[in-house]
DNA sequence: TTAACGATTGACAGCGCTGTCATTTTTTAA
DNA sequence: TTAAAAAATGACAGCGCTGTCAATCGTTAA
């Protein structure tokens, strides 16, 4: 029923492992040969076996998805990345759902990987932030790629794919200077997060490249949650602040801090933008979830993940550019929660 | 490195065929045989390759979860429970996201199950609720296990896991109903979806049940979006409206829903529960991400899927039970946004 | 006690592919 | 033109397991 390599070699005149080759871009194969293979391997609509694959030869064509569950939309679409590249490439995925801080979590994976003789990793955040993870990974002799925050990657170890949370921060908030805001506050996510340094930064870059005056009483320690937006908001916006000691625009970590804020504001009679203008980040459903809905920054999570795959297999492939970085600016989604100030 | 079929069959004295035999849980094994073959297995940590079992055997072990992606959260959840099952059974999981409205998928689906020999499919909404689709499939003798709305099988394609929301739906309106209220609205999802059907008639059940009159323009169709249970709530609760035309509480088809009605209600002032109750459904995250947290109702998604997975196993197994059924009823979650009627 | 039966067990081929190494063909240099 | 080197191709074993079928064992009935 379904065409073997051996049907190929027949139909092609050639021998199975020529077949082989040329499935395995192999050089060593005439051009003449190599297309009357691909002609072939078309008629038949020939797929390689995966499992024979895996079984046969030393290299493996299946990767992993490591991840912990910080946020639904985020994994779901890292997914979908991971698998268009994967089958572009002839490649399986396994998703490895797990939790990062349990205990002995490094060699419960190592133990997963090992057993289905998965050839490469995706690590995003928190996994792909840990150095010492990545090392005992890459001992194993599987490859990793790692999608995470920052301009640069922070080392050697692996491929990166970045996602420039600093510069973004920094054009948002910009944006809400160019709209005349002077008093602009931060509402922070986990600081274990390296996004939310990375944004942070981009905030503090911002308001420097524009002289306007850092004022700490104005960025609130936080969480990436809802509460903590709600309760951030309700502390800058008490009803004894001065209106000097109130900032007229909110850039909250993401979305979800965001539509806290948006919240407790719309609670305390505030109107948004005229009175007061919010900006989340992440561009998560969240963020079209509020009235009005937010301004944020888009990452392109599909993209990311495909490109990053890419690099993975190209890595296990051995093909050059191995050390290849590529990085990524969210970008500004203007939407109705920011205006011009009053 | 890793132990094989081999090593196993060394240590343990028998041919590598009655190690596959006791690892296969096949009969015609001495109970003795079977033991020394275990102790051997534990010791040497063996666990089979997958990839020899699918390429050897008829069988497969591979399953896979097609799904079109209304709900990220329910997705993770439906991921993790069918994996769970999936690593308890040596079964394999791969993930199948799609577009379930795109012309010719289903021929596109049966190409990726076919190039990957997969043994089975976990379908739920709008997958599970196609006959034909699971007809079509069923063809090719790949098993499939449904997971879907309502109390009965539809029919006997295949085993089912039912979630009755009708039941749940009369649940959460009784809990309305005593509260004492009688003006009890009801915001819709979409038509299209079984699961709104269900939800509505369990709140046609309860108004019943209580000889509460049913009053037609209590009833909202929408969607299951924010934006519906905004605008539904602002339909419901318009200004014009006389005291006697106001219901007193809302029930919304699912949590975002609910979600937007909360935000509108709020919107004119209406303190939520004193003088409005509203209730959602699904227990998302947005139903924490609110103020007042809402009431709603929970379903045990990884359980559903572990379940239906273990279901859908046992039939790859042609074990007996094939077409046993379970049901769950997802239970009342009270919480802040419902109260005491006035 | 022995033939005959069913229950257990094992030998072996082969799933579809890749790695190794030998063979053939082509190219280059002498 | 021919030998040597390089490039292209193929033969074959074997990855770890299961299916088939034959061999062995223990047990029952005659």
């Amino acid at each position: 029923m379904k065409a073997t390599i051996n049907d190929v070699a027949k139909l092609s005149g050639v021998s199975i492992k020529t077949v082989s080759r040329v499935m395995n871009n192999e050089p060593s194969v005439r051009q003449l040969t190599r297309e009357k293979v691909q002609a072939a391997v078309k008629e038949l609509n020939y797929q390689p076996n995966l499992a024979a694959r895996n079984l046969a030869g030393t290299k493996s064509f299946t990767i992993a998805y490591v991840y912990d569950n910080p946020n639904a939309y985020y994994i779901i679409d890292m997914q979908e990345g991971i698998l268009s590249a994967c089958r572009q490439q002839g490649f399986e995925l396994l998703i490895n759902p797990c939790d990062s801080q349990q205990e002995n979590i490094t060699e419960e994976i190592i133990n997963t990987i090992k057993h289905a003789r998965v050839a490469g990793l995706v690590l995003t955040p928190p996994f792909s932030e840990r150095p010492e993870f990545v090392k005992r990974i890459l001992e194993l002799d599987i490859k990793v790629v790692r999608i995470m925050s920052g301009d640069v990657a922070p080392d050697e170890l692996s491929p990166c794919v970045m996602v420039n949370d600093r510069n973004a921060a920094q054009t948002i908030t910009q944006h809400l200077i160019d709209l005349g805001h002077k008093k602009i506050s931060f509402i922070a996510g986990g600081a274990e997060h390296m996004s939310t340094i990375e944004r942070y930064k981009g905030y503090r870059r911002a308001l420097k490249a524009n002289d306007i005056e850092f004022n700490k009483s104005w960025v609130i320690e936080g969480e990436y949650s809802f509460e903590s937006g709600v309760n951030g908001a309700k502390q800058l916006l008490a009803q004894e602040l001065t209106y000097e000691e109130r900032p007229t625009a909110i850039f909250s970590c993401n979305d979800e801090i965001a539509a806290g804020a948006l919240f407790a504001a719309r609670l305390m009679n505030i109107k948004i933008p005229e009175q007061l203008s919010i900006a989340g980040f992440e561009n998560s459903p969240f963020s079209r979830q509020t009235w009005p809905k937010l301004t944020t920054a888009n990452q392109p999570n599909k993209q990311i993940a495909n490109d990053a795959t890419s690099l993975l297999i190209s890595q296990i492939r051995k093909q050059k550019g191995n050390n290849e970085i590529s990085q990524y600016v969210p970008q500004l989604v203007v939407r109705d929660s920011t205006g011009q100030q009053a």
